[in-house]
DNA sequence: TTCTTATTTGGCAATATAGCCAAACGTTCG
DNA sequence: CGAACGTTTGGCTATATTGCCAAATAAGAA
C-alpha cells in the first residue's frame, strides 16, 4: 500500500476511532440538537467530569465538535452534521446481524 | 442515561470501533470493488497473513463482511455497502479541519 | 499419504484507551 | 481578596488492541 494512500486511511480511521465510543457517540447525537454545556453532558452520561471532558476533547481533536467559552461555561456543538447518517448505516448493520437475511440498505 | 439507550449506543460504537482502522478500512474499500481472498488482501496490505485474517475477524464479528469458502480460500465481501458513506462524510470532516471555516458539508 | 498452499488460532510484548481522583486554572460573585 | 462554580490537566491502574511469530487446521495436488 503506498504510503501516501496509507497516510489517508491513518487520517479517516483517526475521525471514526473518535466516535467509535458510546458517550461519545451519545454526545454527537446530543450535540446535534443544539450546543451543550459540559456539566450539562456530565449529568446526562452519569461520569466523572473530568472523564466527559477528555471525551470531548477527543472529538474536538478530531475536527468533529467546537468549543466556545461563554463566560465560565465551555459550550461544545457539533461541527459536522453528516456525523448523523453514520446512525443510518450503522442501525442497518445491526438489523442485518440479527436476522441473516442482508436487507442491502443503500 | 437509560440503559435501554445505553445498550444501544453500545451496539453502534462496536461497529464504528470495528471499521476506525486504517487496515480495515481499507478493507472495507476494497471489498465494496468486489470479493477477496484472505491471500490478495494480505498482498495488498504487506502485513503477516495472521494479522490481516484477524482485522477480517473483526469486520465479520460487527456484520460488516461475511466470507464464503471455496476451495482452500476464504472469500470476504462487503456485506453493507452504506459503509462507504462514511468515507464521503469523514472527508468533509477532514476538509474542515484543514481550513479552519467550516464547509457546513450535508 | 505426503507435500504444499491457504487460513485461523494461541500466545506474547508493546502500545493505547478509559475511568477515577486530586489538583490546577479561570471566571464570576460577595 | 476569597469562595464558589465550571472546566481542564496530571497521574495512576485496569483493560483492550495491535502485530508478530509459531503452531494448528483444512483442502488440494503429487
Amino acid at each position: 500500500m503506498d504510503s501516501h494512500i496509507q497516510a489517508q486511511y491513518e487520517a479517516r480511521a483517526k475521525v471514526l476511532k473518535a466516535m467509535a465510543h458510546p458517550t461519545r457517540l451519545f454526545m454527537v447525537d446530543e450535540l446535534s440538537k443544539g450546543e451543550r454545556s459540559v456539566l450539562e453532558l456530565t449529568r446526562m452520561i452519569g461520569a466523572d467530569v473530568s472523564t466527559v471532558s477528555k471525551h470531548l476533547t477527543v472529538l474536538k481533536n478530531a475536527g468533529l465538535v467546537s468549543d466556545e467559552k461563554r463566560g465560565p461555561q465551555v459550550f461544545y456543538s457539533l461541527k459536522v452534521p453528516c456525523a448523523l447518517q453514520f446512525f443510518t448505516c450503522v442501525e442497518s448493520v445491526l438489523a442485518s446481524e440479527d436476522g441473516r437475511a442482508l436487507p442491502m440498505a443503500r
